[in-house]
DNA sequence: AGACGTATTACGACTGTCGTAGTATCTTAA
DNA sequence: TTAAGATACTACGACAGTCGTAATACGTCT
């Protein structure tokens, strides 16, 4: 039961960006996006968001810049590049095919 | 383009066990098994491939036991075990899981 | 003689994820 | 008032699965 974070794995930084697609944010709140878009079916861990984060900044597909909360806290903000919305649709096309392969593999409960 | 391998990745597993639903079979089978039935799309890795043999073994989801070719060549066939058809079906129904989540990240073209 | 298909093994490198832990501030409830 | 819980990260090392490269060996086809 649960999910795999194995497929997962390669596909929590399409997950990013996807979020990022809509308007800059930054890693908590990623991270509640994730778990209500999903009702809680997946819950990314901190430590594999924030090292996505690190690894597409320097891969160039997102940006970081610093902001403020409400309460005038220092946040990092990220925001999704030219770079990064190309790589989004590329993994988004990319999806399919995969998808397409693994269920060749798969079977209804019925076989 | 082609197929993100770090998504097949934990998903390997899957397909070599479906395949062995069927029958036995040997490496070099299940590497041809694969490609005809993907087209072509997914081409497993010979090391990919031998090292979940292993694991698999090690994890009591598949037994070896020596064959021979029509030619008298050794050759080792793997069989698929109850624990091992158990935990194929178990991947089934994690996969509808991982893909749902997967596909509220995923937007068509038209967006 | 050499290329290609069959069939497998060995070894080390790489990458993304995870476990654990630590830091710091603010709000809320007992 | 004091502790718990939410917010917002960062650091570090371990692990597992995949991949690159290479080597071996035999058979068949040209």
């Amino acid at each position: 039961m649960g999910i795999s974070s194995d497929v997962i794995r390669g596909y929590n930084d399409t997950i990013i960006l996807c979020l990022l697609m809509d308007e800059p944010s930054y890693g908590y709140e990623i991270s509640r996006k994730i778990r209500t878009r999903t009702a809680d079916a997946y819950i990314i861990k901190e430590t594999t968001l924030y090292s996505a984060f690190t690894r597409m900044e320097k891969n160039g597909y997102v940006e970081s810049y610093p902001g403020f909360a409400e309460n005038g806290k220092r946040r990092t903000y990220y925001r999704i590049t030219e770079s990064g919305k190309r790589y989004y649709r590329e993994k988004c096309e990319e999806w399919k095919l995969t998808k397409d392969v693994i269920e060749h593999f798969i079977r209804e409960e019925n076989s």
